[in-house]
DNA sequence: TGTACATCAGTGAACGCGCGTTCACTGATGTAC
DNA sequence: TGTACATCAGTGAACGCGCGTTCACTGATGTAC
C-alpha cells in the first residue's frame, strides 16, 4: 500500500513523484541546467542516493522533466484554443484556431521560460552518437507540433491546399513560434518593451497564417 | 613589439588572440557550454592564471566568442547573398536577396551548430538583474538581424509596404529562421532526413517571403 | 653603450565548490508457512 | 495469530572530477638616465 497519508516515515511512499516535482520546480526557475539530482533530493529531504532507486541517473530525471514540460506546453496551447470564440466562417474559425494555438505556445514560453527551455533541452549524449539509420525520422511525438500541424492542415484544406507539404508547412509554423519564443525569452529580443514584444508576436502570427496558404 | 615570429618565448606575444581562437574552437565543437577557461589555456599551452591577464574571467571570454560567432554568422549570410544571381525584376531580386540571406543563416547554423549556439548564448547573469529601465530596447546590434530586416524593408518598399511595422516584420522573419535553425540543429527536427530538412527549409522561406507582404 | 629599475606577462600551488555516482550498510515492509 | 525471512527503499560516507578563481611569486622586457 502506498503511504497516502502524511507522517514522516522511513519509506517516503511517493519519492519518484516528489523528485519529479522538485526537479520541475528547479527547471521552472533556471531551465534544464538547473536540474540537479542532488538538489532535487535535498529539496525532498532525502539522500542523493535514494534517487537512484527511481531513476537511472540525472539523465533520466531530466528527460522526465522534459516530458512534463512538453505536456504543459501542449496543455497551454489547448487552453488558449479553447478560450478562442468560434466563427461562422470556416476559414476564419480555422485561422483563429491556428493563431490561438500559437499564442498559447508563445505565452507559455514567456510565462514559463525555464520550463519552456527544459521542454526542448537535449540531454547531450556522446556527441555524434545520434541520428542513427535506425531512427532517421523526427522524434515520434511532440504534441505541441502535432496540434499546430493539424490546425494548419485544417486551414489549408479550406483553401489552396498543398497536401504534399503538410509536415513541412507545420515545421515552418513551428519554426516561427519556436524562434520567436526563444528570441523573446532567452535571446536578443528579451529586453523588448511590452509594446515591441506585442508587435513582434502579431507580425509573426500574420506571417504564419499567410504562409499556411489559405487565401 | 609583438613577437610575430615563432619561437617559444616566455612571453607569448599574442596570448589574448590565441585564447580566443582556442575558445572559438571549443565552442565550434560543443557549443558555449564547452567554452572552459582552463581548457582554452591548456590548448594554448599556458597556465589558467595567464588568461586573467587578458580577460576578466570566463564571462568575458565567452562574450568574446559570442561576438566572433555573430560576425561569422553575418558573414555567411552576406556570402550567400553575394552568390545569388541578380534579376531584372526588382521584386524578384529583392525576394532572392531575402531568401539567400535566410539560406545563409540556416546554412551556417547547420554547418556550425556549436558556433551558432554560441552566437545566441546568454552568459547567465544574476537572474532577474536584466532588462533594466536604462536599456529597455533590444540589443543594439545583431548584424544578422539588421541584414535581414533591411532586405525585408527593401522588398516591402516595392509592394504593399507597411512601413510602421518594419522592425516587427524583421523580427518575424528572424524568428522563423532562428527557430528553424534550432529545431534542425538542436531540437526535435535534428534527425530529419536530408529531404525532410530541405522541405522544411523551403516551406519556411516561402512563409517568410509571403509574410513580407509584397504581393 | 651600460646599467638600474619599473612594469609587464607569465608560473605553480592551492582553495573551495558542487556535482554525479558508487559502495556497503540498515531500517521498514510484506509475505509464506 | 505468530514468526522467519526475503525484498524493498532508504542512509551516510566517500571518490574522483573539473571547474573558476586567487595568491604570492618570478622571469622577461623596455626605458630613463
Amino acid at each position: 500500500m502506498a503511504a497516502t497519508s502524511a507522517g514522516k516515515t522511513y519509506h517516503h511512499g511517493d519519492l519518484r513523484n516528489a523528485l519529479i516535482c522538485a526537479a520541475v520546480d528547479l527547471a521552472a526557475d533556471g531551465g534544464p541546467e538547473r536540474v540537479v539530482l542532488r538538489e532535487a533530493a535535498r529539496r525532498v529531504g532525502v539522500s542523493p542516493t535514494a534517487a537512484y532507486r527511481h531513476f537511472d541517473g540525472r539523465g533520466e530525471l531530466l528527460r522526465t522533466v522534459r516530458a512534463h514540460a512538453r505536456r504543459e506546453l501542449a496543455a497551454a496551447m489547448e487552453r488558449a484554443a479553447a478560450r478562442e470564440p468560434g466563427a461562422d466562417d470556416a476559414v476564419l474559425a480555422a485561422e483563429r484556431r491556428v493563431t490561438a494555438l500559437c499564442r498559447g505556445y508563445v505565452g507559455f514560453a514567456v510565462e514559463q521560460p525555464g520550463l519552456y527551455r527544459a521542454a526542448f533541452c537535449v540531454p547531450r549524449p556522446a556527441p555524434g552518437a545520434e541520428c542513427s539509420q535506425d531512427r532517421p525520422a523526427a522524434e515520434p511525438e511532440v504534441r505541441a507540433f502535432t496540434l499546430l500541424r493539424e490546425a494548419l492542415e485544417a486551414l489549408a484544406a479550406l483553401g489552396a491546399a498543398r497536401p504534399d507539404t503538410r509536415t513541412a508547412t507545420g515545421a515552418a509554423a513551428w519554426s516561427a513560434v519556436h524562434g520567436l519564443s526563444l528570441l523573446l525569452v532567452d535571446g536578443p529580443l528579451r529586453c523588448l518593451s511590452v509594446q515591441g514584444r506585442s508587435l513582434a508576436v502579431e507580425a509573426t502570427l500574420a506571417m504564419v497564417v499567410s504562409g499556411a496558404g489559405a487565401r
